[in-house]
DNA sequence: ACCGGGATGTTCT
DNA sequence: GAACATCCCGGTG
């Protein structure tokens, strides 16, 4: 299995243009590969920029936010709370500042290297469940801010290894913020242990 | 299981 | 000076 996830393309930057709450569905079920770490994304949140209070993208841009206005199929991560990194692939055109944030995984490969660099989890389903805990576990820190994901930059990319997606994904408002909260542009997989919150 | 508070520093007002 | 797309630990029940 990890042999597959290592062969199978990126995903094509086609899949990254569209609107963010179309790519945030269907990211559920791929797999999110950093190095010699990868886990299948079990939960996404969208971020629709200028029509969005609560994203980073909504007033203007800046230093910080830069690669959300780039083009689709970039990753942008994004520094907060003093200590942790969360990404978010890219979507829209460029000059469209919107981006789908990966809020948990279901670890697959590097398993070893991902409780490494996560000595706090103490279970398997603690070590990808939030957007910063992924981000520890995948070892993906502002050195990735604005990798390309469809050309494999910096060892991350996305991929398809043919896992069928998610019959029902949950929709739900989305996690964290304090703007926008009745938003339903959070989606998960139903029933998953490693989601962040259920 | 659930809840409350502290960590820690960049970004924006 | 406040807010922040969070996490962890230690308390209680």
């Amino acid at each position: 299995m990890d042999g597959v996830v290592l062969q199978a393309p990126p995903l094509p930057r086609a899949f990254y243009r569209r609107d963010p709450r179309l790519v945030a569905v269907d990211l559920l079920g791929k797999v999110l590969v950093a190095g010699e770490r990868s886990g299948r994304i079990v939960e996404t949140e969208a971020y629709l920029g200028a029509a969005d209070p609560a994203a980073h993208s909504y007033r203007r841009r800046s230093a910080r936010n830069a690669t959300m206005f780039g083009p689709p199929g970039h990753l942008y991560v994004y520094f907060t709370y003093g200590m942790h990194w969360c990404c978010n692939p890219v979507c829209g055109d460029e000059d469209e500042p919107v981006a789908v944030l990966v809020r948990a995984l279901a670890p697959l490969g590097g398993v070893d290297q991902m409780r490494a660099l996560r000595p706090a989890a103490r279970r398997e389903r603690d070590l990808c469940s939030g957007p910063a805990k992924l981000c520890q576990a995948l070892g993906i820190h502002g050195g990735h801010d604005g990798a390309d994901l469809v050309l494999g930059d910096r060892g991350v990319r996305i991929v398809d290894d043919g896992t069928a997606p998610p019959p029902d994904p949950v929709v739900t408002t989305r996690v964290g913020i304090s703007q926008a909260v009745d938003e339903p542009w959070r989606w998960y997989v139903r029933g998953d242990p490693h989601v962040s919150r259920p």
